[in-house]
DNA sequence: GGCCGCAGAATATGATCAAATTATTTCCTG
DNA sequence: CAGGAAATAATTTGATCATATTCTGCGGCC
């Protein structure tokens, strides 16, 4: 039999599953709620169904799934409280990784996050929703990337999967206009080696992120 | 054949798996480096391997075990930059739990703390060290499940699960002699309802401990 | 010292069994 | 006789296992 493998250089099957459906999760092609079964997955991707469980179980470690209990699994719905807490660690985590970003980062560094914060613009002004998600997660996964913190950066990344769904319910909603951007500010920060100015900035930028979310939640 | 459910109150196999390694490597059971094979669970735990590979690919997800790249897992190994980390993390989050806790703990859950912190101090005077951890570990649950923060407290839970095996390592080396104990002071702060002196007692209990495993690193 | 084959371990599949949800039927009640 | 609730049957989904296949690492051989 073929073996997958060819299809993703060398990779694992089940590696290929997880980063496929993180993919789906983080830029929305997975609506909050929605059920997720394990053999939907099996024939939508074409693989057995040992590397589906092991890449859903990863998932829900990391909490980008919830187990229902009655062994059954869905995309995380966030309430308030979830969200007031995601907000917590992330102004906790992600201001503390753009001060070291903005320690250690070079010239190359700052001005490939400022080549993909273009990309990030040119998507907003398009009115690509799933371009910005992308692009925006791109910008964030690179600096956390060059704060050279590997432990810091998986904890951060488990939070983006939590909250992924979610975020693309507000653009949906609100479409890709209004959305303030404190990146221009990071970016500054970074190029001119200002780590507490760097924080600060994803501060802002963080809670505004969040704040999108929680006023989503009652309208 | 006869199922192994009933071993253990009609969890998943692979839930019970997850929960025994889980104990193994946040009590020492597993040493630091030390390789851990699929098939030498399935013959340690006699079950099969679907449900050993789905507990290993959770606890990879929660970096309670890493996976070598040549398919191979091993317990991590702890270097200066990730005690950094993993402190500086800890230090975010768990004070804020901390402040939570007391927030809204009452006399019922400050009644508990008390009295498994109790236990701790009953094993550190036997010079039970396994006991010290699983106490210590206890405590620590208990509090953050008092807070009421459920992803935080997740967070946390794998921090822990990332320094499990180290910290037998230490007490291996010094004892649970001469452990400063912060538990005190948090426990007075628990019960006047004190927050900000919760979270500064939990941060220096952290930073302790952490400090603990970064001089065991140099000797 | 580099290459080839062999052993062992991991990956992936399909089959089988168990559980849960859904659909259906039946029986009771108004 | 009609409507609904409970029980049951059927389908779908999840969990586990046994087996085949592939890959890695090691040791002998050229």
């Amino acid at each position: 039999m073929v073996n997958m493998r060819a299809d993703s250089a060398g990779l694992p099957t089940h590696e290929v599953v997880y980063r496929r459906l993180r993919d789906m999760i983080l830029f929305g092609e997975l609506a909050p709620g929605q059920p997720v079964t394990i053999q939907g997955l099996v024939e939508r991707l074409e693989v057995g169904m040992t590397p589906v469980r092991e890449a859903l179980r990863r998932l829900i470690a990391e909490g980008a799934l919830v187990f229902q209990g009655n062994r059954r699994i869905t995309v995380p719905v966030l309430d308030a409280a979830a969200v007031e807490e995601l907000t917590l660690a992330r102004v906790a985590l992600e201001p503390q990784l753009a001060r070291r970003a903005a320690e250690r980062c070079g010239a190359e560094g700052a001005a490939r996050l400022r080549a993909t914060d273009a990309r990030l613009d040119a998507a907003i002004g398009k009115g690509d929703v799933t371009g910005y998600l992308v692009e925006n997660h791109q910008f964030h996964a690179e600096l956390n990337d060059l704060a050279g913190a590997p432990i810091l950066t998986d904890l951060v990344e488990g939070l983006w999967l939590r909250f992924g769904p979610s975020l693309r319910v507000v653009c949906g909603q609100f479409g890709t206009r209004n959305l303030p951007d404190q990146h221009k500010a990071i970016l500054d920060a970074l190029e001119s080696g200002n780590a507490a100015a760097a924080a600060e900035a994803m501060e802002k930028d963080v809670r505004q992120g969040m704040e999108q979310i929680s006023a989503a939640l009652e309208g």
